[in-house]
DNA sequence: AGCACGCCGACT
DNA sequence: GTCGGCGTGCTC
């Protein structure tokens, strides 16, 4: 027998291994096998099994299959189209969804009545006298009249395995997932039927747009409406802290255990919770990105929770997927929720590619209103300080939001009052801290004087301040409360950190835009945005789609009370579309912007990265790419060397159609195969 | 990816 | 005359 396999490697093809009679009755297509490749040890996933080869050489043999994680074949087939789609090496895909092992500890198992009531009862008298046990199991699950949890039967009546057993073998129990329910549901949360009602409008297939502040409960009636039976639904949140909310909240109202899938697990944990799913031990997952390859037999629904969020985006290695994208083939039913959807997804809307459902708003007192930063100065401004300070008094609590990046250096032009921006590709010029030079990442041009490019004026401000300088500010204006820090750091630090405990023992919380995603917290008086204008500022077109985003993210944090933007831009559009919560008024001028740069959606972009070392060789690579490229109706900008991958150089594609892109990539790789695709890309 | 093979410049 | 640059090609 002979085993097609595919290694973490950056190569478009497999290689061949002999499989040794002893695990020829172990292996199967899907899974992980260790080999002797090139002259050391790799792990390797099995793609097909077949009698022959059609390598002339002598092959090796595999020398081990690893039992778990395996790909199921629809799993694997979603995987290896994922490495087409994104032009990646199908090896390194492949390697990298798969994780590399099951932890020891017992997955959660449930058993169920696999015969009717009368026949159960009837086999529960046969068994009682010589087989107590077994009747005892049968009596425990009718009376339940539910999937009953292996611990919970164990609890109940002492050992069963072996008894349960014996039940499975005879036919008259099995192994299910349990069943959610109305009746199942506990104790429903009051706003429950109120803020639901969109999940009657919802058709059984389709794909959908929820335009909606709050949704979590709608999600809640969705699994227990909609999957009833066999169904299995699969919620992505785009952050951890986010993913973890809505389990905490979903699971608090339902009976039926619901995974928690993401990056921050341990690798065993991850691997455990991909077995439940390809057995359909579990049904039902909230995840991060990487949950979209969780091997669901066949999901019911899918919905993607903040649509619009960048974290959807895998942008740091291959490959390069959009779990919104991804997703969109996993279920009949596909929900796209947001409180502020992406452009791009609410233009496909407009298209007629997506059904829009948009309940009715609740009012809620929220006092929306700017602080112009021009007429204030320092970080925190008088009126914020006073601000807080009355929530504080007000035995309230505030969320403070800080772009991330404290050394990133946003410029605007004092004279024209708007960010720097490139006059060729319209995007916002950075500072650059080493070489002390303004430059255009889309391009790569430099202007070295500091000029604006287009008044000429000379008088320009550098903005940004990062949550620390934030920070240490709020802890010394208010040196009796309790002013707690939360970014990026702070998560992986503690990847259990939640921001509603985390509020329960601050004040005040500080930290960057993640802070600002996820359910209303009641404690909450007050929600800020500090340094938005660095966002508006940054070179990227979705700049203005993102400040908008954060302001109405950050708005539903509160069920009352005031959020306050510091700005210096109080007029421009994504700043006062968000202060009166007018998304059509943003859209069209947002709208209006993308298509006079031709950018997403009235063009298509990928972004090609050039990661061989050495200069003169990238050099070369750009040059046989462009060459390549000459025939083709498209966009090349670049090469710039990539903003924070040092040794690296990008290069950006626009084209009208988003076939011709794909060829154009297709054309560019073959021309250099070392470069790197990221089609669609969400930052550049 | 990693490593070998292979053809052109500055050194003991 | 060698040591070493990294360009091309292969690994089952």
């Amino acid at each position: 027998m002979i085993a097609h396999v595919l290694l973490p490697l950056p190569i478009d093809h497999g290689f061949d291994f002999l499989v040794p009679p002893a695990l020829e009755e172990r292996i199967e297509v899907g899974v992980r096998v260790k080999v002797r490749f090139n002259e050391r040890e790799r792990a390797g996933i099995v793609i097909s099994l077949a009698e022959e080869t059609a390598h002339p050489g002598t092959l090796e043999p595999v020398l081990d299959v690893v039992p778990a994680p395996v790909f199921p074949p629809t799993g694997l087939e979603f995987a290896l189209q994922t490495a087409r789609d994104c032009l990646a090496p199908p090896g390194l895909t492949l390697n990298r969804i798969l994780p590399t092992q099951v932890s020891k500890d017992k997955m959660e198992t449930f058993f169920s009545l696999a015969v009717d009531l009368n026949a159960a009862i009837l086999e529960t008298e046969r068994l009682n006298p010589r087989a107590p046990r077994q009747a005892a199991i049968l009596r425990a699950l009718l009376a339940a009249g539910t999937p009953i949890a292996k611990r919970e039967l164990r609890a109940q009546l002492g050992a069963i395995d072996r008894p349960l057993a014996r039940l499975v073998k005879l036919g008259l129990v099995r192994e299910t997932s349990p069943t959610p329910s109305a009746e199942e549901a506990i104790e429903l949360p009051p706003e429950y039927k109120r803020l639901s009602g969109w999940v009657e409008e919802l058709p059984v297939s389709g794909k959908i747009l929820l335009f909606a502040d709050r949704r979590a409960e709608g999600y809640l009636r969705l699994l227990i409406e909609r999957l009833t039976g066999d169904g299995a639904g699969l919620i992505l949140a785009p952050e951890i802290i986010a993913a973890r909310e809505l389990h905490d909240y979903l699971s608090q109202h339902l009976k039926e255990r619901i995974g928690l899938y993401h990056s921050g697990l341990a690798e065993g944990t991850r691997g455990r919770m991909w077995e439940e799913v390809r057995w359909g031990k579990l049904r039902i997952v909230v995840g991060t990105r990487s949950a979209v390859f969780l091997p669901f037999e066949e999901l019911s629904l899918v919905v993607v929770d903040q649509e619009e969020d960048r974290s959807y985006k895998q942008d740091e290695m291959l490959p390069y997927y959009h779990a919104r994208e991804l997703a969109e083939g996993r279920a009949p039913l596909v929900i796209l929720a947001s409180a502020a959807p992406a452009v791009e997804t609410f233009h496909r809307t407009m298209q007629g590619e997506l059904s829009l459902i948009r309940p009715q708003e609740e009012d809620r007192a929220i006092a929306a209103r700017h602080i112009d930063m021009e007429k204030e100065k320092g970080i925190l401004s008088e009126p914020l300080r006073r601000a807080i300070f009355r929530v504080l008094q007000a035995g309230k609590k505030a969320l403070v939001t800080v772009p991330r990046r404290g050394y990133f250096q946003a410029v605007i032009c004092k004279s024209c009052g708007s960010p720097l921006r490139c006059p060729d590709c319209g995007t916002n010029l950075v500072y650059e801290v080493e070489r002390a030079q303004l430059i255009c990442r889309v391009c790569g041009r430099a202007y070295p004087r500091f000029a604006c490019p287009h008044c000429g004026s000379r008088a320009l401000r550098f903005l940004g301040a990062g949550v620390e300088r934030v920070w240490a500010e709020l802890d010394q204006a208010f040196p009796e409360a309790r002013v707690v820090r939360v970014d990026g750091r702070t998560v992986r630090k503690d990847p259990s950190l939640d921001i509603a405990s985390t509020l329960s023992r601050a004040d005040i919380v500080v930290g960057t835009p993640m802070i600002a995603k996820g359910q209303p917290l009641p404690a909450l008086g007050l929600a800020a945005a500090v340094g938005i204008d660095a966002i508006l500022a940054t070179p990227d077109f979705r700049a203005a789609e993102r400040a908008y985003q954060l302001l109405i993210n950050l708005a539903g944090r509160l069920n009352e009370g005031e959020l306050i933007v510091q700005t210096r831009f109080s007029d421009h559009y994504a700043i006062k579309s968000a202060l009166i919560g007018d998304y059509e008024g943003f859209l069209q001028r947002e709208l209006e912007t993308r298509e006079a740069f031709s950018y997403p959606p009235f063009a298509h972009l990928a972004r090609l990265l050039l990661t061989s070392r050495g200069p003169a060789k990238r050099r070369s690579e750009a040059e046989r790419i462009e060459d390549a490229l000459k025939g083709f109706a498209i966009d090349i900008l670049g090469p710039s060397p990539h903003p924070t991958r040092r040794g690296a150089d990008l290069i950006l594609i626009k084209a009208k159609d988003p076939q011709l892109l794909r060829e154009a990539c297709r054309t560019a790789k073959e021309a250099a195969p070392g470069v790197e695709i990221d089609i669609n890309p969400d930052r550049i």
